[in-house]
DNA sequence: CGGACGTTTCGGCGCACGCCGAAGTGTCGC
DNA sequence: GCGACACTTCGGCGTGCGCCGAAACGTCCG
């Protein structure tokens, strides 16, 4: 009881981090993974730059968000991959309601942001939905049963020059399902998402489009993915499967 | 930007709903799988019965919590597994703090609630752990390149007389991973978990404690650990491995 | 039918918190 | 050094929300 009434502190303490419009805005924000500048966060949520600053100091003080000061800048980003995971898991649960994107603007071709994007660390959006797809179809990854790289996936990240059981830290798990909130199906996060996601953009297979999270597949990129896993070149802009 | 707005108003809606140390200590109490009345979750909470009543309409309200009316009582549950996932991670992620457990009184033989209990619908506490561990040891459980159950890990639930693929409904993961905060290792949830959590309770391998969560592991519980994954009798009794 | 009981509705109280602007601190660049 | 700039600290304001007790509503049981 007295147990379980700690609990219950810390569990609220934790949710009232994520409970203000403004702070949710700022979290969901730097789900893309990269540091901001308090500033910037400020501006893209619509506050005052001192209202900015408490929030920051409360999210830093309750362990979601990491600082760095550099001269008169403070970057903050995301604590760790884990955090950045119960921020996408309680989106992911308060997201769902828009069930019907029926827009033909958007419905036709698609943003870019629908397209392919970040998560955090990882592919996201139909990028992300293709190329988990393409693993699954090709035995390098088991969703029969579970979530997990098959043998014959962890030598495809070797192939590809990638070592697994090297980029293996603490306790992250090597592959884990994320559901996002534009695509509805799970798709490659965990160690081995954020390995494929660093070697994309490290060999130029996308590049990040502007500031935000939104990413845009290169021609090399397409060669890539068709050699390296049948991905049609076309795939990304035919509609959704 | 639009859309980010709303997604942060549903995310700050959603934490706020657990923002509350009062609803934070229900919420946890239903984690157990049961359904509770109004006034045992008031009495739970240390809260009058007019306030438990309207944070259970906020709840409800907000789809967290599934409720059941029958005569002059209001039966209360989490919604479904996947809202419990998401209370469970949440608590996992506050929870770790109180890292050093060191009390000789608890340390010794461990309270009936750290040695077996539920998890909302699996198994946890020691003898979760005792058992993902069986079943990791003898192959049945992949927990080298993701979170999988094997083929063989399928039949051996066929063999238990329980059908895993008859059990799968919607799209709750087969077999995924659960971090609990006693323990600090990872036990099976999702479908598995909670069809071997069901059959131990209906062939008797263990019973309740009182109306709370723990587990009493009994004589025939404990053969059959053995029998069926090698798991000596005394495990349970032993100091965590 | 009437009393016991579980639950709900309704005021009303008080605190906690998010917001801002103004002023202060530290860094950069001329 | 002296502005420009990013950020922080500090009051002060308003609101939202959690709490309770009193009273109303429904159900159950004798």
């Amino acid at each position: 009881m007295v147990r379980d009434d700690h609990a219950g502190s810390a569990l609220a303490a934790l949710a009232a981090l994520l409970a203000d419009e403004t702070r949710a805005a700022m979290c969901l924000a730097l789900l893309d993974g990269r540091a901001w500048t308090a500033g910037e966060l400020a501006r893209h949520a619509g506050v005052a730059p001192s209202t900015a600053s408490e929030h920051l100091g409360r999210l830093v003080a309750g362990g979601l968000l990491a600082e760095e000061r550099q001269g008169r800048h403070r970057y903050v980003r995301l604590a760790d991959a884990r955090t950045a995971q119960l921020v996408e898991d309680l989106a992911a649960h308060a997201g769902p309601p828009p069930a019907a994107p029926r827009t033909l603007a958007q419905a036709g071709a698609g943003s870019a942001m629908a397209r392919a994007r970040t998560c955090y660390d990882h592919l996201a959006g139909r990028l992300g939905i293709l190329v988990t797809d393409a693993l699954t179809r090709r035995g390098l990854l088991d969703q029969s049963n579970g979530f997990a790289l098959t043998d014959e996936g962890v030598e495809w990240f070797t192939g590809l020059g990638v070592d697994l059981a090297a980029a293996r830290t603490g306790r992250r798990p090597l592959a884990r399902p994320c559901l996002d909130w534009t695509e509805r199906r799970p798709h490659l996060a965990g160690v081995a998402g954020a390995a494929l996601c660093g070697h994309a953009l490290a060999s130029g297979w996308c590049v990040r489009i502007g500031s935000g999270r939104a990413l845009k597949l290169t021609a090399r990129g397409r060669t890539a993915l068709h050699t390296h896993l049948g991905i049609a070149p076309d795939a990304l802009e035919a509609p959704t499967a």
